[in-house]
DNA sequence: GTCTATATTGCGATAGAC
DNA sequence: GTCTATCGCAATATAGAC
């Protein structure tokens, strides 16, 4: 339980925090790959080396280290998706960069494991699921709502509530590609399969609550 | 693995078939409840009483028990469903029909517990990943394409590719609402809600769909 | 009932940073 | 050399498949 202050700005990764990185690497693959139960930490230190006892110095017990896992792992997604940039020309450009952005971020084999977990931990650690919905999918929605607020107020719009416009956008990309992926029923798209996924979708969706003139 | 004729015909259940049905019921509250590796054969036990020797005869083993959990449950939920009475009308009147049949559907616990075993344990249990998509999405989406080639035959639509625009009228109705659902940080939408989620999402879809007038 | 797997802890020996 | 993190390994306790 002991959190002392860790390197999070200094620029020189102290050991004990590239131990714990290592740790964390290797946890992921395992208790992505077979769940909170299944997962067992003779197998993480199978795959990172070292001593069991570590772990439990650093991360307390096997929950600790699995809400340590799924917080870091939304937070390397979030920055992957990014968000400069976007916005600012027309509403279709904005949204296909949106949907671009979105969906490769999903896609990544990372970010399907992280969803599995979360779905099926989701109940059994509430936290976890708060975290992941506030950093991940309802950080989006807020974000394309505001986009899509600018455009509203110029009229541009045959909607009201842009937040739930923008739900139903992220609710496109995250569609049954997405399941199919999660599945494992279907590996991955490749980008241009994404490229016209999206494109479909934005088509739709625009057409959908663009106001006609 | 052994799997005698169960009588799927014949009216009067057998002994045998109830003490199988009662088992699948408990079985299945626990293991969507604790997930695959986080269930136990004990537990199923204290819930329906008698043996572990009548689990292990019938099933053949905690694997063999799971895939008969999901292949039930996706049976009862394809059942629910129910696809009688859809199309003829209108568009509207027959998308909103078909929207809020799959979104009770979607929103019942039963249905969400079996979404969340599914997902976690699709990848490791590949047959049932299918079963569940065959059965599931991928036959209302197959239906709904169906609906849909009739109107852009006469020339309503302004799309091409009815399955593509099916999935993506699935992925609305599977939207934001069930993930929070699903992921316990919100109970299940009351009627009233389903019935505003599933018209803000049909408006959207056929403004999106119609060929202009 | 049997037997295996696994979470968790204790503790002395070691290694790396300063 | 000191201090701290880590290692290696043994031991306990409990659960759970079969």
């Amino acid at each position: 339980m002991t959190e002392p202050a860790k390197d999070t700005i200094s620029a020189a990764p102290s050991r004990r925090s590239k131990r714990r990185q290592a740790i964390l690497e290797a946890a992921a693959q395992v208790f992505f790959e077979a769940g909170y139960e299944g997962a067992s930490i003779d197998a993480v230190i199978e795959r990172v080396g070292g001593s069991k006892r570590t772990i439990y110095n650093e991360f307390g017990n096997k929950e600790g280290l699995f809400t340590e896992i799924v917080k870091e792992n939304v937070r390397q997604a979030t920055e992957a998706l990014g968000s400069r940039g976007l916005g600012g020309g027309d509403l279709r450009s904005t949204f296909m960069d949106a949907g671009l952005r979105l969906m490769h971020m999903l896609m990544a084999p990372s970010v399907l494991a992280l969803y599995r977990a979360v779905v099926h931990e989701g109940t059994r650690f509430p936290e976890l699921a708060e975290i992941f919905w506030l950093n991940g999918p309802g950080a989006v929605i807020e974000h394309l709502a505001e986009l899509l607020e600018e455009h509203r107020r110029r009229g541009e719009l045959r909607i009201d509530d842009c937040r739930q416009a923008a739900g139903m956008f992220v609710e496109l990309i995250r569609g049954n590609r997405h399941l199919l992926a999660v599945l494992g029923l279907r590996t991955p798209p490749a980008p241009e399969e994404i490229d016209a996924l999206v494109a479909a979708r934005v088509d739709i969706f625009l057409n959908g609550i663009l106001a006609p003139h």
